[in-house]
DNA sequence: ATTGTATTTGGACGTTCATCCAAATAACAT
DNA sequence: ATGTTATTTGGATGAACGTCCAAATACAAT
């Protein structure tokens, strides 16, 4: 278990995330991640038993960088309302990305929502990650907690929506628009 | 070509368009399509030689489904508005199927987005579908056409969004709730 | 009844897939 | 330097995949 374990294994996560962003979790072969993280199919199994234990640890890290993602809103914001700004900003800012492959966490969850639920729970914890995070942030303004999880489900099913119509459509203004939409509505709240 | 051979084809391209939704494209092999459909692997190659050609009649059956959906709203609505609320309607009472397997416009768009838009363009059409009946109900309403459509792409980021959050957290509710939202939200429109 | 066409059948083909493994190599402890 | 463990290598394995095809069967027209 020296560095150098360690830095492969850091290297097929990173490799395996971004592919199974791009391509889909069932569309992305263990060739791929091999290739994409620079070692050999074979040394996969060295680290990893199942394709399904790489998903384990690729949702496992998005999870820490999510947290880290909202830790540093806290920190840089003075208020919730702004905080939660940043986290618009963020989806805003992320709009080529998401023309192309779609939220990363959406749209692996519904990939994987749709096999019986077998992998579902993996990826259902980033959504609630946000979901939680917006919903402490509104409670933060003063709003009571039913009020706060209908504006955090607000800001969500807006991003996502967003985030779909313009892979669709291949138009990231369509999440400049709504970012914008919500930011007004945001504005409003409180 | 004889009524035999046309119901064959119907069948398959109605098990196809159920299992490209339930279970995702890539994901439904020529043998599921079969056995879903009721005939023998091999009979698949006589009706469609490739895969995507089965892809192409599904997303076009979808197409004129909804065309046809649109057609029995704007019949049984005395008002454009009255349209848009059946549509509202419909998202609410598919809740449970898009709690399963999220919307089967949006996730077959998130999922052939993703493979370098290739086949990116079949699905498309359908979501610009909806975007245009809802844009000429709007205008209908007496709004402008550049309004119109922001108000469209309002309904459609927040059904979508809705689909993707009660697929993500198995809650139903979430789209009883955005649909909620949405007729009030319609009800202060024009 | 016989011919010609439409459809079905069951399986073959080569490829790719996830998984697994024994041998080779590297790193490290003593 | 030597022995031990950690890691890498290249390939093997059987299953599943999309596609294709020749023979068999069903249907329709005469």
């Amino acid at each position: 278990m020296s560095s150098r374990g360690e830095e492969s294994r850091a290297k097929i996560v990173a490799a395996a995330r971004q592919l199974f962003y791009e391509k889909g979790f069932a569309q992305s072969s263990m060739q791929d991640l091999a290739d994409a993280a620079g070692v050999l199919k074979g040394n996969l199994a060295y680290y990893f038993t199942t394709k399904e234990a790489i998903l384990d640890e690729v949702v496992d890290t998005q999870c820490c960088n999510l947290k880290a993602l909202f830790a540093g809103f806290e920190q840089s914001a003075d208020t919730p309302q702004a905080s939660i700004l940043l986290f618009i900003d963020m989806v805003e800012s992320s709009a080529k990305q998401l023309k192309e492959f779609g939220c990363p966490i959406g749209s692996l969850n519904i990939e994987l929502g749709k096999n019986g639920g077998q992998y579902q729970a993996y990826a259902q914890t980033s959504m609630k990650l946000c979901l939680n995070w917006l919903t402490k942030c509104f409670v933060a303004t003063g709003q009571k907690k039913k009020a706060a999880a209908a504006s955090a489900e607000h800001i969500m099913c807006t991003a996502q929506g967003a985030a779909v119509l313009a892979q669709s459509l291949r138009a990231p203004a369509v999440v400049a628009r709504q970012c914008q939409q919500l930011r007004e509505w945001l504005s409003q709240q409180v």
